[in-house]
DNA sequence: GCCAACGTTGGC
DNA sequence: GCCAACGTTGGC
C-alpha cells in the first residue's frame, strides 16, 4: 500500500465536483489530461488499487489538503489523447501504443483544509515532494510517516 | 546529445 | 500579474 498526493486546481476540478459525481468515482482528472512523464510512470508503474491519496487544491487563494481519496482503477488510457482538436490531443499518440494514462480515484472523505502553509510549519514534514521549492509535479509519493502525521492533524 | 527558446506551473 | 523553477522541443 502506498500513499500520494495529487493536486487539482479548483478552477478545473474540485473536491466538491468529487463529491457530486456518481459513485464519488472520477478519472483523474475527468476534464483533463496528465501530461507529464514522471506523474505518468507513477500512475503506470506505481499505484495499486485501494492505495490511498491527497487531494491537494492548488494555484488558487488557499492551496492545500482538502480530502482523502483512493485508487479504484489502475492505468488506463487517457480518452482524451485520441479526439482530434481536443486540447488534450497527442498526434504521437496511438491506440496501439498509447502515451497518456489515467487511474480513477474514489472519495474517501472530505477534510477540514490543512492549508499549505500549516504544512510549512511541521518539522515533521520537512522532506515532503509538495513542500520543495520548485516542485511542479501534479502526482507525487507520500511517505507512510508523512501520511499517518497528517492524518493525525485531522482526527 | 547539447542547449537555447519556449511553454507551463503555481505560490505569492 | 509576476516570476522562479522546471519540462519539452527542435535546430544544430
Amino acid at each position: 500500500m502506498r500513499y500520494w498526493l495529487m493536486k487539482s486546481e479548483p478552477s478545473v476540478f474540485t473536491i466538491e465536483d468529487l463529491e457530486k459525481s456518481p459513485q464519488q468515482t472520477v478519472k483523474w482528472i475527468p476534464t483533463k489530461g496528465i501530461r507529464n512523464y514522471q506523474a505518468r510512470n507513477f500512475m503506470r508503474d506505481d499505484m495499486s488499487l485501494g492505495d490511498l491519496a491527497f487531494f491537494y487544491q492548488s494555484n488558487c487563494d488557499t492551496p492545500g489538503i482538502v480530502g482523502i481519496m483512493k485508487i479504484s482503477k489502475l492505468a488506463y488510457p487517457d480518452p482524451l489523447q485520441f479526439i482530434e482538436g481536443h486540447k488534450y490531443f497527442d498526434p504521437k499518440s496511438s491506440m496501439d501504443k498509447p502515451r497518456w494514462l489515467n487511474v480513477d480515484v474514489t472519495l474517501v472523505k472530505k477534510i477540514p483544509l490543512i492549508e499549505l502553509k500549516q504544512l510549512r510549519e511541521f518539522a515533521e514534514l520537512e522532506s515532503m515532494l509538495i513542500l520543495r521549492k520548485g516542485n511542479r509535479l501534479s502526482i507525487t509519493p507520500v511517505l507512510e510517516d508523512e501520511w499517518e502525521f497528517i492524518n493525525n492533524q485531522i482526527n
